[in-house]
DNA sequence: ATAAGTACTTTGATGTTCAAAGTATATTGC
DNA sequence: GCAATATACTTTGAACATCAAAGTACTTAT
């Protein structure tokens, strides 16, 4: 008999691989790649962020990021701005139109959720909702 | 004031990057490359799979899984054997080697999880684990 | 000041991915 | 049962992504 540890495991595992299976789809069916993808969704939820930061966060060398980023520039999502106190730094910013993006993929996302959520009471949306920030908190 | 429903969207986009990247992490530090350690949990949960079944969950072609595959039967990570009934499929299945290293890789995730939930009661580790399965069942 | 450290970019090599064409087998409609 | 069509996989060549290492510019520590 498996633990409830051990369920909760392969759970957690499962719901990962299925979202990133429907992210793939989402993000193919855009014409858009997935680390271009990736970098508007963390940008948006984050704000401007230093490259060295950025690149930890998807986890690249700056090196890889900088080509990204050039190319994100060329497309008109992002721009780079100085950092104010540090002047080897740079700010990775979405522009309007990177938040344009942003907020569509957002709503994919917010969809999503609402169907896997549908036969949840209000109750339980809450407490889903709980668990999961206490989890992320403890990353 | 933002509904539950947003917040549970943008929560559960952040544990979806978080796990990314702490499987990125773990991964390299294993010296070997995301998509074959993916393919690797994909087998050993859910055991032998056709090429094609295999490289939608992973989200690539079958030409591109031909040559991941191609790579892991070399490693002796994977063998390939015929479908019984569809001789135009073929099974890719775990060897012991592989089915060591998804075992390996488990334990990690494992570890993971207890960190994660190390705050919660067993029931509220029960009813998350519930949640977890009925989100997994809509997607 | 000088040395050591950090943030980013550039470069060349390596690895990954795709789309399209090829082969073999299965299924459908006549 | 036979042709036509569909499906499963492989191969190939080109495009793209990624890294490590070296380079530039700035910052911090001694």
């Amino acid at each position: 008999m498996k633990s409830t540890e051990d369920k909760l495991n392969h759970v957690m595992v499962e719901f990962y691989e299925k979202l990133s299976s429907w992210e793939q789809a989402v993000v193919k069916d855009k014409g858009y790649s997935l680390p271009l993808v990736h970098t508007v969704e963390i940008l948006g939820g984050h704000g401007p962020m230093r490259m060295k930061e950025l690149a930890e966060k998807i986890g690249v060398t700056t090196g890889t990021l900088t080509v990204q980023i050039d190319k994100m520039v060329n497309l008109e999502l992002v721009t780079r701005k100085p950092h104010e106190s540090d002047r080897r730094s740079i700010l990775v910013e979405l522009t309007s139109q990177g938040h344009e993006l942003y907020e569509e993929h957002d709503a994919l996302h917010l969809q999503l959720t609402g169907e896997l959520t549908a036969k949840f009471s209000d109750e339980e949306r809450a407490q889903f909702l709980n668990f999961l920030q206490r989890v992320n908190a403890e990353f």
